[in-house]
DNA sequence: CCCGACTGTGAACGCTGTGTGAACTGGGCC
DNA sequence: GGCCCAGTTCACACAGCGTTCACAGTCGGG
């Protein structure tokens, strides 16, 4: 089994003991780049001691990520308030100090209901694009894309619900991971070298929606 | 809001309690049988008093359901080893007695993540015209309608209540978002291009309802 | 350390949608 | 029938939106 992914490094040693206790390995990290490369069941982000920086790494977790892993939020009592609004980006959490057997039951259970058990897809495709998730590898009508890491992203998010409209909002927290209003001109440029990339010949499948968004293609079961 | 479904009946006053003062709608129900015609955005299942029927009263919610609501269960302490093997009847679990700021958390969770507010298509019809809310999209008798933002929007709330009557001011305001009592010359326009848009066989689906405002199509249960 | 690639941002520009004033038409009342 | 008011329609100015470019900063590889 995957390590269980802990939050931060060094994690708390409340929380390693009732894993090791349990027998379930576990890997810590500092940081979501840290974990980028990482293969993991489930995440606990212990933002008990660092609520802010607690929720942002709950919310890089998310980012991006067609079946991201289940997200545990360890948190203080006092922060329930500051759970509101930030309710997708985790699946639970547990009050701490908490008793050992709650925090194992609620790893259990995460564990239990781990969507990569469901197999997550390993290629997006629509029409003749192509966008290989193991590989990062890209093609359309055969031909390969030379995409950048931003590129791919966004044209993975994009693609994997054809003929949905993306506010420029949603598409900077969830390809971009972070909520910075002032920056939607960042996704026009994307957009751009996306389009410039597919050809003229298929450009036209990232669509404007004016005062909305973009939109990839159009909806499967239109 | 649909009120949050309640087991067993009568519900434990702490709970009720905790749902009172957040000011959530609430059901409660003896039997699994008793739950079958109602909607609920979600399950609360006592079973920190009769465990056995508690985990048979969730087991039963999940039955059958292709979409269903997501289920908070309460337990003791010391039943959470009973919890293995039953990950797929509950979607959280509360630990009682729990503090009401907890369980209020858990439950505003529990509704935030509504699968039902997440899967189900988006979709304003009447009779053949169809608003796609996720696509952005617009359709009458099959043919695409090139709406504007604007056009769309007004549409939309219209065709959402049928055969309701919209004051120039109440569409300003909801529609257009600002108060702005000189410029109802604004809303007679869209109509206007709307009426264009919907062409000669539809354009009486907006009637004008004289020194009160306008409305689309008539009343489905009228 | 240097260089190249990537990324985000500010600015300029062209296009589209929107709101508003004015003219016209229709409905209701006397 | 005439008058007045409400609604319809038209035309246009311009605000806002999206596209595009260029450049500065950062990061990673050699």
């Amino acid at each position: 089994m995957d390590p269980i992914l802990l939050w931060p490094d060094p994690p708390p040693p409340d929380l390693v003991r009732v894993l090791d206790l349990a027998g379930l390995p576990w890997t810590a990290v500092a940081s979501e780049a840290d974990a980028r490369d990482l293969t993991y069941p489930a995440a606990v982000v212990a933002a008990d001691d660092q609520p802010e920086a607690g929720f942002a790494m709950a919310r890089a977790l998310r980012r991006g990520d067609l079946m991201p892993a289940p997200v545990l939020l360890l948190v203080r009592g006092t922060a329930l308030a500051d759970l509101d609004g930030r309710h997708e980006h985790f699946d639970d959490f547990c009050v701490t100090p908490a008793h050992p057997a709650e925090l194992e039951a609620r790893i259990r259970h995460l564990l239990a209901s781990d969507p990569s058990l469901e197999h997550a897809p390993e290629v997006v495709q629509y029409d003749t694009l192509v966008l290989n998730l193991e590989t990062y590898q890209a093609s359309i009508d055969g031909q390969p894309l030379d995409l950048t890491y931003m590129e791919y992203e966004l044209l993975k998010f994009l693609a994997a619900s054809p003929g949905r409209v993306f506010t420029r909002e949603i598409l900077l927290s969830r390809v971009w991971g972070y909520e910075y209003y002032g920056g939607a001109r960042t996704v026009d440029v994307h957009v751009r070298r996306l389009r410039a990339k597919l050809g003229e010949v298929h450009a036209g499948l990232i669509q404007t929606v004016r005062s909305v968004g973009y939109r990839f293609g159009e909806a499967r079961w239109g």
